[in-house]
DNA sequence: ACTGCGTCCTGGGGGC
DNA sequence: TGCCCCCAGGACGCAG
C-alpha cells in the first residue's frame, strides 16, 4: 500500500509529466472515488473541464494538482491501493474500450490534444476532490511540491511530514514537533500514526521507525527523553527516505506509477510482516501483536515492554 | 485530551 | 476445482 515514500513517487512523476497539462474533460466511472467534494461528481467533472495544470504538492500521504488561475486545487488521497496512470497521446483516451479495458479505473481525466490521467484503485480507500486553499499559519510553502503558503482546506488540519523542509531535522519545525511529541499523554505508536502530530507514518514505518530506534510500539510517548524523540523521528524519516531511493527509479517514463500490489519497498523492511523470523540485529524471532486494531511486529528483545 | 472501536471497500488468498 | 470468509489498510467520526 501506497505510503510517503509511495506518494512521494508519484508526486514526482506528476510534477515530470504533466505540469502544464490542460484537462479537457474528467470522466467518474464510480461516484465512490470522488469524496468530499462538496457539489458530488458530476460538480466534480463540470469544475474540472478546461484546467491546467501548474504544480503538484504533497503533504503527509495527500497529493494537489495546483490549478492555473484558480484558488482551488485537485486533491488526490491513494488510500490503500490507489494508483495514477499517466498515459500518452497513443493510449487512445476517451474511448469506451480503452475504458472498459482498465481494471479498477475510478476516474479518467482526458487530456486536451491526447493522453489521459487515470485514477486506478483496486479497494476504493483513495479519492479526489477539488478543494479550496487556505493560507498556512506559519507562512511556510504548504508542502513538498510548491512554493506557495497555501494548503487545500480539506488538508489543513494535516501536519507536515518528515520530508517536509520546514520540519526538517535542526529547524524549528522540527524542536517544536518534538515539543509536541513530548506533550502527548498516548503511545509512541500512536503518536507517529497521528496525522495531526506528523503525518505521513503509515503502520509499517511506524513498525519500522521503532524498531529502528529500539522502542517498544505501546511505550508512553512522554517516557522517552527529547533526544530519544528526535532519535525515533529520525529514524522514521531515515526509513521513508531509503524506501524513496528504491522506488524512484522502478516506474517508467510513460506511467506515473504505484502498484500497490507489488511492494517492491517490502524487501527493505526489518520487521512488518516478519513474525517468527529472525530480528535481522539479534536474531530472536519477530513477535506480531495487535494494537490500536492493527498488527504491529516488534523485537522482543530488542525492543524491550514496558510493563503496565 | 485521550481511548477504543466502528465504518468505509474490495478481491486475493487461505481453508475446507 | 470451487466457494466462503477473512483480512489488510488510512482517515475519520463517535461514544465514553
Amino acid at each position: 500500500m501506497p505510503e510517503l515514500p509511495e506518494v512521494e513517487t508519484v508526486r514526482d512523476g506528476l510534477a515530470r509529466h504533466v505540469i502544464g497539462a490542460q484537462i479537457a474533460s474528467a470522466q467518474v466511472l464510480r461516484d465512490y472515488s470522488v469524496r468530499r467534494h462538496e457539489g458530488g461528481p458530476q460538480d466534480f467533472c463540470d469544475q474540472l473541464a478546461g484546467a491546467t495544470i501548474e504544480y503538484a504538492a504533497r503533504r503527509g500521504k495527500f497529493i494537489w494538482l495546483g490549478l492555473a488561475g484558480r484558488d482551488d486545487v485537485l486533491v488526490a488521497h491513494l488510500g490503500m491501493s490507489g494508483q495514477i496512470l499517466v498515459r500518452d497521446e497513443s493510449f487512445g483516451a476517451g474511448e469506451a474500450s480503452a475504458v472498459q479495458g482498465v481494471r479498477h479505473l475510478r476516474v479518467r481525466m482526458s487530456l486536451t490534444g491526447g493522453g489521459a490521467i487515470d485514477f486506478v484503485d483496486q479497494r476504493t480507500f483513495g479519492y479526489l476532490a477539488l478543494s479550496e486553499t487556505v493560507p498556512t499559519p506559519d507562512g511556510l510553502p504548504g508542502g513538498v511540491g510548491t512554493e506557495l503558503a497555501r494548503v487545500p482546506q480539506l488538508l489543513a488540519h494535516i501536519s507536515r511530514d518528515l520530508l517536509d523542509p520546514a520540519v526538517g531535522a535542526g529547524t524549528l519545525g522540527r524542536k517544536e514537533l518534538i515539543a509536541r511529541f513530548k506533550a502527548k499523554k498516548t503511545s509512541v505508536k500512536r503518536n507517529l500514526l497521528d496525522q495531526e502530530l506528523v503525518s505521513g507514518v503509515g503502520n509499517i514505518y511506524a513498525d519500522e521507525a521503532l524498531w529502528l530506534a529500539k522502542v517498544h510500539f505501546a511505550r508512553a510517548g512522554a517516557q522517552l527523553t527529547k533526544p530519544k524523540i528526535a532519535e525515533l523521528l529520525d529514524c522514521a524519516e531515515a526509513v521513508m527516505r531509503s524506501s524513496l531511493e528504491q522506488g524512484g527509479t522502478s516506474f517508467d517514463s510513460l506511467y506515473v506509477n504505484v502498484n500497490g500490489e507489488s511492494g517492491y519497498f517490502n524487501r527493505s523492511l526489518n520487521v512488518y510482516g516478519r513474525e517468527d523470523e529472525p530480528c535481522h540485529r539479534c536474531g530472536a524471532l519477530i513477535r506480531r501483536s495487535e494494537f490500536m486494531n492493527r498488527s504491529s511486529f516488534w523485537c522482543s528483545v530488542c525492543q524491550s515492554k514496558p510493563r503496565n
